[in-house]
RNA sequence: GGGCAGUUAGCUCAGCGGUAGAGCGGCUCGCUUACACCGAGUUGGUCGGGGGUUCGAUUCCCUCACUGCCCA
């Protein structure tokens, strides 16, 4: 055993750790294992993706559940890999080319740019996995996929050509949501409404069959006139119903001498603009409805990258859409048909990857009517599928409840392409849904799927038939709310359509990780820390606990380095902690507290043991993270370092016999609770508390799936057990305990005493006190040790008048200062203890003299007040005679 | 417009029907042989406003305000 540094330095524990679990095959999961299966898939990172701190935080909690889950008797699939994430890929290969080749894809052609992209991906794309490998993540990276794998391609088109062949599949003419940068269509998930300052155009228009009538209209989008072919009342609305069949010319191209007719449709709000809409089909969702009903030509003035066409007219054609809308206000002003111009506030659709504003379009796309949506709505209803938090249960609700066909094909390159054939040029017969080509000359769907309907398959087209059989359905699906739609839902339905089960019995939903300022961490601001860095600033494990700890259920993080601190200095303590127990000497490999006579401070700190693991399953099984960090922290820390230990460094340095049933006691205490300890923090802090485990020599019964080259890990081990006092009767523990608390209360106040009088922390003082009970040789010992006693004198009745004294569970204590009396000073300290006192007394009187509170409370709440009255009331007398004595 | 969260110590957050908690920060001491990535002590809060239920409410209900998110 080599002895350890004085601070912990992560660095070569955690590679090394790291390096000898893979290399023992401790991630890679058994299908033929008769241990109960646990099993997760990640949320694929995009191949394109770094690591950032939601990776770490989400990564970090599967972990926490795979490690926890090997350790209680599971055989773990943590099934690893990424997505080819279609937009995001190609852009960036696209900005690679123009930088470097100055070539767009176009350029190169559909094949080149495809092996472009697979070059790119084979080098950069593992870049977010070695990233996982480095905080500790437990995968099993012999089963690494991706979501372009042959098989798994191949599983993506097969089920687009047997939706096709149930009919859920067609391709329509539809308005879609349009990304004039990257030039696809987009599903509304993928559109982020955003709040803009834009402004309210009016402008009037001559009704033709009235000549000096005007009709003023409100629009936002004045650069879509051009493809206006109507204008349209609410029939109900008195003001213009009257107009309904009459004309205007629209102003736009220039002596177009277009007529727009009035119509009448409900969809109009009255209380929007002037009430009057122009109706546009082409460039918009709302106005394509009404030109449906209505029957009016759709005129589409704009090409695929946002800039207006020919059919926009001389001065317009070529402009960008905003520079078009400039111009067009400039005519209109000029034609003296503008009328006014309002600040106006409204919701713009942007594109979620480009960031622009999406243009609606009308353009031929694949649609899918979503599988098996009633099941997917019950099986999270009636609890087949659990969510933590479970509020988002209703949001999932709500979504399938008006759920819209889904736009799965994407003008892109990279990704699956649609399995869809068109007959050659000239040639007979109609397209065919097939894998392969039906021959020479017909041509495939130039489009690619969705990325997220290849994603939707990850549950369970990741596995292969044997582990599917053993780890199917799997246990938890750990991601973030934002993509409850785009993947979650998907999932389930994809699942019970295909598989006819749940992909997953709990989804465990993570807050999100914002910046100090609470902004949405994000490349564009900047404001988001490298993982990397904070790794090599304070371990991997200081990273995990320290995200884990602030990271409540359900609750969006505000991210501050500080956190991440903490956790590291946790590390250390932990790392200290061990230091000094081997400097106790060497520990027993398996500790037994059978047949050892426990003094009262063991007894106590095994009791507090006890409870914190029993809260921690509790919290396990809610999910409760930051919870489970929280009780080993304030354990660890103040329990056992701050009490314990330093309470038995005297007992362990008085008596120099190694071998003194005392000592004994004290040691086997601490080697147990050390080895429970590292034990549940394993799968927190897992390279420290294994590297630790090695160090201190401990075994443990092996966990269920543990054999082979398994055996001998923490990781592998089991959790402490339940109950450390088997044997020792309740009251016992309970005697036990109060006699603890009560002296390290009375240390307590003290070392407030000693301040008050400003005493030097390492000045010696002697103490008299005047006890309770008895007072026995191992309390008075561990009391003058934490309080710098030189000695503790028992003295019935007062001391002298006017030595500081204080009031605590073990007695009244004197700290007689020769030569030091400050009357004045201990007459106010002690009048301010009195005041304190006494406030608490008139409330516990309060409550017990209402004969209502009385009657209605029940029993142990009334026991509890009175014991307190009886509590503050002794202390109120022994300070008023403390009073009396200082005269 | 609808829904969901949040509003507790200077900061970040726990607690959620019976004496207001932690970490950080501030202040005072201390480099005591596990740890200065530390220890001891201490400071600091009418638990967003207003109603109600209750013997009792930070905790439950209603309402308002502000902040954030989601869906229209």
């Amino acid at each position: 055993m080599s002895e350890l540094s004085k601070a912990y330095a992560p660095a070569d524990v955690e590679t090394e750790w790291y390096e000898r679990w893979c290399s023992s095959g401790c991630f890679t999961a058994d299908p033929s294992s008769a241990a109960l299966p646990y099993s997760i898939v990640i949320p694929p990172p995009n191949v394109t993706g770094i690591l950032t701190l939601g990776h770490v935080l989400n990564n970090t909690l599967q972990d926490i559940l795979a490690r926890r889950a090997r350790q209680t008797g599971h055989e773990v699939l943590w099934l690893p890999g990424t997505d080819h994430a279609g937009i995001a890929t190609q852009t960036v290969v696209e900005r690679q080319l123009r930088k470097e080749e100055k070539k767009t894809r176009h350029d190169l052609g559909r094949e080149a740019f495809l092996s472009k992209v697979w070059e790119w991906k084979e080098k950069h794309g593992g870049i977010i996995i070695d990233q996982l490998k480095k905080l500790g993540c437990s995968c099993d990276w012999s089963r690494e996929r991706f979501t372009m794998d042959e098989g798994y391609a191949r599983k993506v088109q097969e089920v687009f050509i047997d939706l096709y062949g149930k009919g859920m599949i067609y391709r329509g003419k539809r308005m879609v949501n349009w990304c004039p940068v990257s030039l696809t269509a987009l599903s509304d998930e993928e559109v982020i409404p955003k709040k803009q300052k834009g402004t309210l155009y009016h402008f009037r228009l001559e009704i033709t069959e009235s000549p000096g009538t005007w009709l003023e209209i409100a629009t936002t989008r004045p650069e879509t006139i051009m493809g206006d072919t109507a204008i349209a009342v609410n029939p109900k609305d008195e003001r213009y119903a009257h107009l309904i069949g009459r004309h205007v010319r629209r102003p736009l191209p220039l002596d177009c001498g277009v007529e727009l007719p009035i119509i009448g449709d409900d969809a109009v709000d009255f209380e929007f603009g002037t009430g009057v809409l122009k109706v546009t089909p082409a460039h918009d969702k709302a106005d394509y409805e009404i030109g449906l009903r209505h029957d009016l030509p759709v005129i589409d003035i704009m090409n695929p990258d946002g800039t207006l066409n020919e059919l926009a007219g001389d001065g317009f054609a070529g402009l960008d859409r905003f520079e078009a809308r400039s111009k067009v206000v400039e005519c209109l002003k000029e034609l003296g048909l503008l009328t006014r111009e309002e600040p106006h506030e409204n919701n713009v659709g942007f594109s979620e990857r480009a960031d622009v504003p999406v243009e609606p379009r009308l353009s031929e796309q694949w649609f899918l009517k979503y599988p098996k949506t009633v099941e997917a709505r019950n099986a999270v209803r009636n609890g087949l599928i659990r969510f933590f938090p479970a509020r988002w249960e209703k949001v999932y609700d709500h979504w399938l409840e008006n759920i819209q066909d889904w736009c799965i094909s994407r003008q892109l390159w990279w990704g699956h392409r649609i399995p869809v054939w068109y007959p050659p040029e000239g040639g007979t017969g109609s397209p065919k849904v097939q894998m392969e080509s039906p021959g020479e000359g017909w041509e495939q769907d130039r489009d690619v799927l969705d990325t997220w309907f290849s994603s939707w398959l990850w549950a369970h087209e990741t596995m292969d038939e044997a582990l599917r059989s053993k780890f199917y359905p799997t246990s938890v699906l750990v991601t973030g709310p934002d993509i409850i739609f785009f993947w979650v839902a998907r999932m389930i339905m994809a699942g019970l359509e295909y598989t006819g089960d749940i992909p997953f019995r709990d989804v465990y939903f993570t807050g999100i990780i914002r910046d100090k300022s609470g902004r949405k961490m994000s490349k564009s601001l900047g404001n988001s820390p490298d993982p990397l860095d904070l790794i090599a600033k304070y371990g991997a494990d200081g990273l995990r606990f320290g995200i884990i700890r602030v990271a409540p259920q359900g609750q969006d993080i505000k991210f501050d380095e500080k956190q991440i601190e903490e956790g590291r200095n946790f590390a250390n303590k932990l790392w200290n902690a061990v230091r000094f127990r081997e400097m106790q000497g060497s520990t027993s490999p398996n500790p037994d507290l059978a047949g050892l006579e426990l003094p009262d401070i063991a007894v106590h700190l095994l009791e507090r043991f006890d409870t914190m693991h029993s809260s921690l399953r509790a919290a396990y099984a809610d999910y409760r993270f930051h919870e489970v960090a929280a009780l080993l922290y304030d354990f660890f820390w103040g329990d056992y370092c701050d009490w314990f230990v330093e309470a038995a460094k005297p007992l362990l340095y008085s008596d120099g016999n190694a071998e003194s049933s005392s000592r004994v006691a004290i040691l086997t205490t601490m080697d147990v609770v050390l080895s429970g300890v590292l034990r549940l923090l394993h799968p927190l802090m897992p390279h420290l508390t294994e590297e630790l485990w090695r160090h201190l020599g401990f075994q443990a019964p092996a966990s269920a799936s543990a054999s082979g080259a398994r055996l001998g890990y923490l990781l592998y081990c089991q959790p402490p057990k339940g109950n450390h006092l088997e044997g020792i009767t309740p009251e016992k523990i309970t005697e036990a305990g109060a006699r603890t608390t009560a002296l390290y209360s009375s240390i307590h106040a003290v070392r407030n005493l000693r301040a008050e009088f400003k005493i030097p922390p390492k000045q010696q003082v002697r103490f008299l006190i005047n006890p309770k009970d008895a007072f026995p040789p191992l309390i008075t010992s561990i009391f003058a040790s934490l309080t710098k006693a030189s000695e503790v004198g028992v003295i019935e009745g007062a001391a002298p008048a006017g030595t500081p004294s204080c009031v605590t569970d073990l007695g009244t204590i004197y700290m007689p200062l020769e030569g030091l009396l400050d009357l004045e000073t201990e007459r106010t300290r002690i009048n301010t203890e009195i005041a304190k006192v006494e406030a608490e007394l008139s409330k516990v009187n309060a409550k017990l003299s209402d004969q209502t509170f009385v009657n209605k409370v029940p029993e142990a709440v009334l026991e509890d007040h009175r014991q307190r009255l009886t509590k503050w009331s002794e202390k109120l007398e022994t300070l008023k005679a403390t009073l009396t004595t200082l005269g």
